[in-house]
RNA sequence: GCGGAUAUAGCUCAGCAGGUAGAGCGUCAGAUUGUGGCUCUGAAUGUCACGGGUUCGAGCCCCGUUAUUCGCCCCA
């Protein structure tokens, strides 16, 4: 037996690859626009990081995550965590009080992979620190809403909540739990759990029983007071007037225990299970948890490999075409050298001009040659053998209409422009 | 961690009452002397996921393993 990928993980061959390289681009040109700056951190932080970052009741930190050298260390299975420790560590709330900072990058989670989910997968996203201002809010979600947008990923929902201060959450948790406490015999062994550790994340259940209970559950938005209220409130009016279209969810919780006041998910109608494709909300204590001077914060995270289910479907349907990688520019077919110094030397000289040029490196037959020219949708070919080394001078050939004119091998790269001026002129007549 | 489905050439799949495999696409090579795309001809590639069992004989039946996939849990 052959060795094959571990489970949830997959290769990206060159074919595929140009579909990734434009969800990157695309995203990466989009925050930079919004002045976004990009971070890069380590693969794997201290496990602590992730416990205290994110919370020891977490699924992701409870059973998801790849840890090695007895458990010192673990392979990142978010980046916000690592974000502010890398903000902290830099002391980057020196150098402006509000940092705009985005990543790119893989994380680690070990769950059963299904459709939409894997083991190592991607994630864009960006953090900013140092608001509460509600406009950095409208800030993230707007550029969130223009990445998808650019991709050209329309079909979305954005579902919006608050969850309030810890404060205000404590007194309507206390609510929640009674109100639970009246239904227990109903409620499923994973909600009896939660509902002492962390009865919030009640209101996510998919359990019909449990969806009935909660029509009637105290509601927290009803606990919050004025200034969380308003808050979220200039939230929703400010994505009124910049014309992004949302639902609030009064119970969208998130996973995470970091999270405060504005939460929010971009829901895809065409997924399956795994419908989330963006995901985030404010979290202003948590870089206090890890250990710096308070700071409120805000980000998100979107899943690429989710993104990219729902591009490759349009394409599918032909609603939508990936870029393609550059196509060759030239391809020199080897007629016959024994001694392929001349053309390698020629290859050399065009590509530090900036051109994109191959040749024959499996001494096959001209034919065959231009077979193999075609394939790689070359541009031009030229043909060059002893004579055309001997004269200095070939035919330079244009593959899409089969035209020919005489070029010096020592000028190809003008021969090339002077072809593209000569048809231009002739296109203009 | 728990359920369901699937596992035949690089890809998509066919195969039968159980008699040691086929198509299309792709790849490669040819169709007169050094020139592609269309067409035609030909070729290569499979321990039919792995291990065991039933049988004179298994890709096809049974068991196990592994992998893939969809779902539960949770998340991006």
């Amino acid at each position: 037996m052959q060795i094959q990928k571990p489970r949830g993980t997959y290769d990206i061959i060159p074919s595929e690859i140009n579909k990734r390289k434009y969800v990157e681009d695309t995203a990466k040109k989009v925050f930079s626009n919004f002045n976004f700056s990009e971070i890069r951190t380590p693969t794997f932080e201290n496990t602590q990081l992730f416990k205290r970052g994110i919370g020891e009741e977490t699924d992701i930190v409870s059973k998801e995550m790849y840890s090695f050298s007895d458990g010192e260390f673990t392979l990142k299975p978010e980046m916000t965590a690592s974000v502010i420790r890398a903000y902290l560590e830099n002391s980057l709330y020196n150098e402006a009080p509000l940092q705009k900072l985005f990543y790119i990058s893989n994380m680690f989670r070990a769950e059963r992979p299904q459709k939409g989910r894997f083991r190592e997968f991607s994630q864009f996203g960006a953090e900013a620190i140092g608001s509460g201002d509600y406009t950095i809010d409208v800030e993230i979600i707007a550029l969130a809403d223009a990445i998808l947008k650019a991709l050209g990923v329309t079909e979305f929902t954005i579902k919006l909540n608050t969850l309030g201060t810890i404060e205000e959450r404590k007194v309507y948790l206390d609510e929640l739990r009674k109100y639970f406490k009246q239904h227990e015999p109903v409620l499923s062994e994973t909600s009896k759990v939660r509902l002492e550790k962390n009865p919030l994340r009640i209101l996510d259940t998919k359990n019909p029983e449990e969806i009935k209970l909660l029509e009637n559950a105290p509601v927290l938005y009803d606990f919050l007071n004025d200034a969380t209220k308003t808050h979220f409130q200039n939230v929703l009016s400010s994505l009124d007037a910049l014309n992004i279209k949302y639902e609030v969810d009064y119970k969208l919780v998130r996973g995470l225990d970091y999270y405060s006041h504005t939460t929010f998910e971009f829901i895809s109608t065409a997924l399956g299970a795994q419908s989330a494709i963006l995901g985030g909300g404010r979290y202003d204590l948590l870089v206090e948890m890890l250990g710096g001077k308070p700071a409120p914060a805000i980000g998100f995270a979107a899943g690429i490999e989710r993104i990219l289910i729902l591009l490759e479907e349009k394409a599918k349907e032909k609603h939508f075409t990936f870029p393609e990688e550059p196509r060759l520019n030239l391809y020199i077919v080897n007629a016959g050298l024994k001694d392929n110094t001349k053309i390698q030397k020629l290859l050399l000289s065009l590509r530090a001009a900036g051109i994109k040029c191959e040749s024959d490196f499996l001494s096959r037959s001209v034919k065959s040659q231009m077979k193999e020219a075609n394939k790689l949708n070359a541009e031009y070919t030229i043909v060059i053998g002893e004579s055309e080394i001997e004269t200095g001078k070939g035919k330079l050939k244009r593959m899409s209409d089969g035209k020919e004119i005489s070029a010096e091998l020592g000028r190809i790269y003008d021969d090339i422009m002077l072809f593209e001026e000569i048809s231009n002129k002739q296109n203009a007549d």
